[in-house]
RNA sequence: GGUUCGCUAGCUCAACUGGAUAGAGCAACUGCCUUCUAAGCAGUAGGUUCCAGGUUCGAGUCCUGGGCGAAUCACCA
């Protein structure tokens, strides 16, 4: 059945027989051979070196001779060092290539009967999308999408941010200075317009503080005193009493920022099961916050502010809501929490997809929730994504260096227009098919770029190499599908294709064959280290290794100039279902693979 | 200052969680299109894995100390 088992069983009764020594199968590993040296699996002898009382070589051949005699799927071994090899027989990878044509769910683990939700993106709704969500959304997407491959059942969900401060400036901004502009009147996306009068308040609010200072007024009174802040405060006021022409102006703006991002997530692929919004959260959290001091949980501090004391955790004291009683951030994600696993009370598993900025809230949250005596608290998990840099430093919304997402997802279209056409592959294309595939490159380009890299890790991001379609890249690997494609196309054509689909009879394989199919076999495993890690990077760098692999065996071995019929037929179904392993693992990563480019 | 994280080729990233000669891409150089898509393939060159100790058969990976960088520790989000 398994191999890797039979193997590790066959070396245990190896050490009993040949030394007399009991192992447990457990303390047998096998790892993957590395690729320099012949083999698939291989067994490290140097910690056995007591039971068998022998060299490591020695001790290597011993066993690789018992398991060769053993184990049948066995052709050959060697022994490197102490390093033991195996060497499987070609009918062995056979069966396994035909074992995958003939399984239909191939890619699709069995259902699990967990269930699993997934919050990502979660903006303000008082500015645009840059490059930082980028990373967010397609990270969170990506890895909703490798838990669903999972046999997980899969949620995704946003908190947005549409209330607070924040979004009272950019109102008051609009209503002093904006002349009843509109998303049709200035002919400006909705969250575009918004965000600039977002910024527009910021300078104004900075005019009032320097002219304050001038006037001798201490910096720091200043910024409290500037009348343009204390109109916001009022305004949040306002809008909490639920003042009608504030919270009309309110549902009026927002309106007009959602739909500049539904544009904006349509564009970039993404999507939601359900929307949670902070206006409707936030008082769930002062409820509990409540409920927490009577349960003794919490404490309230003399000019009524309240707190929960983390000391015994070893943080500080943590505030939960303000002496006049407005929320925090806190407490809105408390009541979050608690109305998403009510919404959803088979929930297993929540998975908050937050820059690792944040990752003292989620710590400070999640020990709340728990002291709340939520059992739950304990499935909920920050996935910590590392900052974007650009190579001019970090970016910086007050000094203009935020990449835009709507601006980057047409960049990155434009420049594969520009390779498109500079290589002339296009012919035959329609206008409306060659613009689909230009969108299909430039974002499998973003996509790939974000996602390649551990997404714990800060990361730099390089304009020209994220438009780059050579190399470790999204438009290489759909490249290598496209190639695929073109095989079966042929095929198809030569009415080949059909009465192959089902597996192959060939005998021997060259070896590059036999690396391709190691390669695919090996897909579910990484399907699994992707899930458990949350890290689509395992996706990335597996295609990527697919499609280079492909890229040398279509080199080395001709296709359809192959005398054996056998053969021939054989390769192109290696063929499909590289092509079909490669469009499947881009998709986790939310990336199309055309078939023609 | 406390806590957490990072440091690998000129640049951007890998390294199956302690295993073999530390690998890819970009950039540079050399070959290969009359043949299934050259967005490709093959090759050359590039390394004291931040430094110093330690643990063991074996360390980029683990422990200690140090250096540099980042995040966080707000009645911000």
């Amino acid at each position: 059945m398994n191999i890797k088992a039979e193997i590790a069983a066959s070396i245990a009764s190896a050490f009993k027989e040949l030394f007399d020594a009991e192992l447990g199968q457990e303390a047998i590993v096998l790892q993957p051979t590395r690729k320099d040296f012949a083999g698939s699996h291989t067994f490290v002898c140097f910690p056995f070196l007591k039971q068998s009382k022998k060299g490591p070589e020695q001790t290597g051949a011993a066993l690789g001779e018992f398991v060769k005699n053993e184990v049948e799927a066995v052709a050959n071994y060697n022994v490197v060092k102490g390093f033991l090899n195996f060497e499987l027989s070609d009918a062995v990878w056979i069966e396994q290539f035909n074992a995958t044509c003939a399984n239909s769910n191939f890619g699709q683990l069995p259902v699990s009967g967990k269930e699993i939700m997934v919050e990502y993106s979660s903006p303000n709704t008082n500015k645009p999308l840059h490059l930082g969500h980028l990373r967010n959304n397609f990270l969170g997407y990506s890895v909703a999408e490798i838990l669903k491959a999972n046999g997980h059942k899969v949620s995704k969900v946003q908190i947005i941010n549409d209330r607070g401060v924040h979004i009272c400036k950019s109102m008051l901004a609009w209503q002093k200075f904006g002349a009843g502009q509109t998303p049709a009147s200035s002919g400006k996306k909705g969250d575009k317009l918004v965000g600039d009068y977002y910024v527009k308040f910021d300078q104004e609010y900075k005019k009032e503080i320097e002219q304050l200072v001038a006037d001798g007024v201490d910096p720091e009174q200043a910024k409290k005193e500037a009348p343009l802040i204390q109109e916001v405060q009022t305004m949040l006021k306002l809008w909490e009493d639920r003042d009608e022409a504030v919270v009309s102006l309110w549902k009026k703006m927002n309106g007009w920022v959602y739909e500049g991002f539904d544009a904006t997530y349509k564009r970039m692929g993404v999507d939601f099961d359900k929307l949670y919004y902070e206006s409707d959260t936030y008082l769930l959290g002062k409820d509990e916050v409540s409920k927490g001091i009577d349960k003794g949980v919490f404490f309230k501090k003399e000019d009524g502010s309240v707190w929960v004391d983390l000391t015994g955790d070893g943080l500080d004291e943590k505030l939960l809501l303000r002496g006049d009683g407005t929320s925090l951030y806190m407490t809105q994600d408390i009541g979050t929490a608690i109305l998403r696993f009510r919404d959803c009370p088979a929930l297993s598993q929540q998975i908050y997809t937050v820059g690792n900025e944040q990752e003292y809230h989620f710590k400070v949250l999640f020990l709340i929730l728990d002291k709340l005596g939520f059992e739950w608290a304990k499935e909920c998990y920050h996935l910590s994504y590392g900052m974007v840099d650009l190579p001019s430093g970090k970016m910086k919304s007050r000094e203009g260096t935020v990449v835009d997402a709507d601006d980057l997802m047409q960049e990155v279209h434009e420049a594969a227009k520009e390779r498109t056409e500079e290589l002339g592959k296009i012919d035959g294309f329609s206008e409306q098919e060659a613009n689909d595939l230009y969108e299909t490159i430039g974002l499998a380009a973003l996509k790939y770029y974000l996602l390649k890299v551990d997404p714990r890790k800060r990361m730099m991001f390089d304009p020209n190499e994220s438009v780059e379609l050579h190399g470790n890249t999204g438009p290489f690997i759909q490249y290598v599908h496209a190639r695929t494609s073109a095989v079966v196309r042929k095929a198809t054509e030569l009415g080949l294709f059909e009465s192959i689909e089902s597996g192959t009879g060939v005998a021997d394989l060259q070896p590059i064959e036999q690396a391709l199919i190691q390669q695919i076999v090996g897909y579910e495993d990484k399907l699994k280290e992707a899930a458990k890690e949350y890290s689509p990077a395992i996706i990335a760098q597996f295609s990527y290794e697919l499609a280079k692999e492909y890229n040398k065996f279509y080199s080395e071995v001709s296709i359809f100039n192959e005398p054996d019929q056998e053969k021939l037929k054989f390769r192109v179904l290696l063929s499909a279902v590289v092509g079909k392993t490669l469009k499947k693992s881009m998709a986790l990563l939310g990336a199309n693979c055309p078939d023609r480019m």
